[in-house]
DNA sequence: CACAAATGTGGAATCGATTCCCTAATTCAG
DNA sequence: CTGAATTAGGGAATCGATTCCACATTTGTG
């Protein structure tokens, strides 16, 4: 391997002086510059970035811990950061949870062993050990999808979301909304849009049916088995179904299909997320369109702002929503 | 930050030992190893990774490059690989190149200098240039997707899977077959699937015409477009339109469908990929299901091989497809 | 023209680990 | 009981950069 000595001797100069050509500090005459780099056009000489990161404590690189890869939300977010980081240098370093609480701890540790610079954290709970582990983190944490108080965090408003589109179905005349949520471990999506989706509900002054609130674990088929439940178990008949998310929607949209209900006519179903799924079948589903590839650029942002020992982070940024009528409804 | 001559100062003995029992290498007493790991316990030291690596040379990461993130190809390929690479201690550093192929080299140069353990190409042409650059690296490269001579590469049987299913469509009596492919720079997508298509068609004596035959850039609206070049230019009227992808086959499954023509009625249509969207239609898509997570995971085990050294590394594997008969057709 | 400031360069310490080589104390075989 | 083998642990070089400090040369100013 071919180190900056190497360079240096072929150069005829110091090994400090090779340094000055590559950082462009200090002062070095025109002529030494050229002669290293030519040399360095020559051999092809990169520089050994553990050398470097050993001395300048630098990495360029941020630690990025998604609850899963293969979903249409986490690789959008991932897409935003990386518009902003390819632009500047700085590369991604991939860990995924799979969901599993505990292993949001577990890669943060993980992550700054690795010395990254710092840390984007797409979060799907707020646990108090994970809040102390974020707090005393060596690197910059910032934390995607949940507000965590103290931290900065890039959220959406699903609270304001969830009322909006139950608004919506109050508006178009539905009265007995049934409402597919997940774990409330799970701020963001668990308790703010369920909060919204009720106290748009009681605003109208409709009661809500303990047998209109189900749950499910984001996946298709808990919607397809919530919306079951639902439909089964309710005296009143149901007129639309509010799920949390669009994969949880597919699921009950599919339910509601196959027992010869028709939607809009019969039943109306939305959900939140707008993945590309959603926009293809027929009836389109009507949803909430969230800006993930701004999520993920925001939080860069926030990062590389952090990392540049800017004072002023407002350690809480809000992404607007977007509401996307569409045939279900 | 604490370092290992802080832990080898308050155990009381040199930092040759510490790091023996950090790394359990050499003669290293009970009673000594106890002290140190006391402290280490206490004072949660962790190594420097770089420090580590600039003697050692490895890193524990692999680099992995991406031709776009946000596509149900890449994100389940990602997810195969982490599956293995989770188990044993090494992480991902992703990159992409946004399709621009110039970058696939770029990139290549980039993660060697961030000097990762392996890389591994999700890659989307076989240029000499990109081959060469493959060739001369310093560290093992694995290819998925495009067979590359010489290199150990991960690929699917493509040409194989567009002449089964161009044979499905033929025993189902379709006879003008439309086909939808891609830019021929792309070996796999481009020219084997299209090599498929065109022998099986002859195999059975069926002509085609040029006006059967367009191209398109992977995204749904060219996918559209394609389809709608195909159905306004072709004399015999056309009763199948095969895309070589699924997104492709979206867009043409919508174009046909909003020109009043029944699916499969009129004319059916197939795509390759089995993406989840193309099960939701209705009809659903006819399709080959490749198991992109097996892809990953072979990937990441071939690339395992290659950094244990094990000399007798086969350097194609070729992944098996399996079709996914749907109402479309 | 003298002296201060600006410019250019190199020596050497440093970052935090690993590892080779050496010494010392035990243990063991003959 | 003696010399070899085993066990234990430290000293110091090393990996490949950055950077402080010192020194030499050139330029500028009064």
């Amino acid at each position: 391997m071919i180190t900056i000595n190497d360079i240096a001797e072929m150069a005829g100069v110091s090994r400090t002086t090779v340094s000055r050509v590559i950082n462009s500090t200090g002062y070095v005459s025109e002529e030494a510059r050229k002669k290293v780099m030519d040399v360095i056009e020559e051999t092809g000489y990169v520089p050994s970035q553990h050398a470097k990161s050993l001395r300048t404590k630098e990495t360029k690189i941020i630690g990025v811990i998604l609850p899963k890869i293969s979903t249409d939300t986490s690789s959008r977010t991932v897409n935003g950061m990386n518009s902003v980081f390819e632009g500047i240098g700085y590369q991604i370093l991939l860990t995924t949870t799979d969901l599993e609480r505990q292993k949001e701890i577990e890669h943060l540790r993980l992550l700054q062993n690795r010395q990254v610079d710092g840390i984007i954290l797409i979060a799907t709970n707020v646990d108090q050990a994970l809040m102390d582990e974020i707090k005393t983190s060596k690197v910059p944490v910032v934390v995607v999808g949940q507000e965590m108080s103290g931290v900065p965090s890039v959220i959406f408003d699903d609270h304001a979301a969830a009322r909006r589109m139950t608004e919506l179905l109050i508006e178009k005349g539905r009265r007995s909304i049934g409402y597919i949520g997940v774990d409330e471990a799970d701020q963001s999506v668990g308790v703010q849009r369920k909060a919204g989706y009720l106290e748009e509900m009681a605003k109208h002054g409709i009661e809500v049916e303990d047998a209109w609130l189900e749950t499910g674990d984001f996946s298709i088929e808990s919607g397809y088995e919530a919306a079951a439940r639902i439909l089964e178990a309710s005296s009143r008949k149901v007129d639309a179904v509010f799920a949390a998310t669009d994969r949880m929607g597919l699921g009950a949209w599919r339910y509601i299909r196959r027992h010869g209900y028709d939607i809009p006519g019969d039943i109306a179903v939305v959900g939140i997320g707008a993945s590309e799924t959603s926009r293809f079948i027929e009836p389109a589903l009507t949803t909430i369109e969230y800006e993930y590839e701004q999520a993920g650029s925001v939080a860069a942002r926030t990062m590389m702002q952090l990392l540049q020992g800017k004072k002023e982070i407002p350690n809480k940024k809000v992404l607007d929503f977007k509401l996307v009528e569409r045939d279900s409804i």
